[in-house]
DNA sequence: CGACGTCTTGACGTGCCTCAATCTGGGTGG
DNA sequence: CCACCCAGATTGAGGCACGTCAAGACGTCG
């Protein structure tokens, strides 16, 4: 039924993904290899085919659920391409106050932004059994200079990541908690659906609280506001498991203007799913465990 | 009294900077040029000096206040360095709700957004004379393949600009009202100084809204807030000009935990500037050191 | 089985939004 | 020169969305 292809992430289930060499599983450093070629695909991007580059492999690393990949103010000296597996970056403040900056999936880049300070400067964090791409910054650079396309692909990856920041800035800035949610929820249906995953069932990786702290809302919020959704037919949840049930109704609530199937493409504001009371105060929105 | 020495932000006031060539001053297309060289500096880089890489130059262009520098959706060919002015980065929703991505001030880029799409995705609107520098993007890659430290310039933008649109979702995603605006005066007051005009005195470009928008809060939240700010004797406000009387307070409300003179450096939340009826009803709100 | 982390839900307070009136300064035309 | 206008700014009153505090339910692990 695939009703959860989401669960398992690990690199073995994606299609067509395999390490180069896969000795010593089991040593503390990892011996496996994948292509560069591999990464421009799983980055969403495509090179116009070369047998040198075709030759370039960088080393992997495997890390446990709840390690850290990198700590903030460690030395950058290389960037990763999440192979499998689920991350939080989270970035600490002075006052200790923790703040997740973003969830890198299976085809998304990390510590781009160390680049500037030499430093990385978020804790990254694993939420999963996880699996990336080390790739060397020098190296990078260096196949920049050997390869215009690469060098393409480097420029295009900073800018996307700039565009990404600038379309939180626009949630975080301009939706109310609902629309955050939905919006959220999209943007990990759309990004499980683009790595071959179930669009409409997936599991959250992450605790309400983070993602609260994501969405710069409370954890109270963040689960008072996905009860609504499930009471009002949006999604189902189950802990951590989310179905949703009607997409065009959450993009509906992101941006009324939407226009997907019926009703007047016009200025229509959708009421707010948390409506108090419904329409008749008698009926409880939802039995409490019975 | 040097009162205000940000109104004026003509390039001839910027100390050491000249345009190459000044011929032809009311063209539509101005003959103008600057050195890269130049524009390295303004960008608050240091390269070694190389006699070739000093004959670089580029068109400058020159914008009178209101109009755009570029559409969203144009196509992207080039990015731009401002030498002086202030412009708004304006980002238009499919809804037609805009949302104000920035306020560029000299020494610092637009337009890195726009490769990976290849057009402009915003737009920039001059609110002053501005005078900015047009660098071709072809031109400027093309640079950083002759020369190394061109490169690592251009990523160190990149990423640059990353890290300050991390630090905007920390500013929008968990700071109130006040904390933000307090943000908001001090990052002003901190990049006016670095262009080297006064970090206390200066005048806002922008409207209440523009600046609401920014920061996620409406108008009347922004002109309540300013004006609670000068009760509390930590600015002044007239209008768009702004005076920092106690920059550290200001910080204070950004993070209290922050430490400069005195008191102790724990836990401790600095009461809100817009005390309701602070204690007695007669007293206006500066209660705290006197 | 108890302890713990996570999630849910309720009650309440409040910070910011909304609606609306008024004020100011700058520009325009007679 | 003044009357007029209008965008921008200020200020108030009231409401609602979200935060805060608190209690309990659930799943997991030792």
């Amino acid at each position: 039924m695939f009703d959860s292809g989401s669960r398992e992430t690990s690199a073995s289930n994606a299609p067509g993904y395999a390490d180069v060499t896969c000795s010593a599983e089991n040593t503390g450093i990892t011996l496996a290899r994948v292509r560069f070629t591999e990464l421009v695909g799983l980055l969403g991007f495509t090179l116009p085919v070369d047998a040198s580059l075709a030759q370039v492999v960088f080393p992997v690393r495997r890390i446990k659920a709840g390690e850290t990949l990198c700590h903030a103010g460690d030395p950058f000296n290389a960037v990763y391409v999440v192979r499998s597996g689920f991350f939080k970056t989270v970035a600490t403040e002075t006052n200790g106050a923790e703040l997740v900056l973003g969830f890198p999936m299976p085809g998304e880049v990390i510590g781009l932004d160390g680049v500037d300070s030499g430093r990385y400067l978020a804790e990254v964090i694993a939420l999963d059994i996880c699996n990336v791409a080390v790739i060397p910054f020098a190296q990078l650079t260096q196949l920049a200079h050997q390869y215009p396309c690469v060098e393409k692909l480097l420029y295009s990856l900073f800018s996307r990541e700039l565009v990404h920041k600038n379309a939180m800035a626009w949630v975080l800035g301009t939706l109310s908690a609902e629309a955050r949610l939905a919006s959220f929820l999209l943007d990990l249906s759309h990004r499980y659906g683009r790595l071959g995953y179930s669009r409409t069932s997936f599991a959250l990786r992450a605790t309400r609280e983070e993602i609260g702290s994501y969405l710069g809302l409370k954890l109270e919020t963040v689960s008072r506001t996905l009860s609504a959704f499930a009471a009002a037919g949006l999604i189902d949840v189950n802990r951590r498991q989310i179905t949703l049930r009607d997409p065009a109704r959450l993009r509906r609530i992101v941006d009324p203007n939407v226009e997907d199937d019926d009703a007047t493409p016009h200025k229509r504001k959708s009421a707010p799913v948390t409506a108090r009371r419904p329409r008749t105060p008698a009926q409880p929105a939802l039995a409490m465990a019975a």
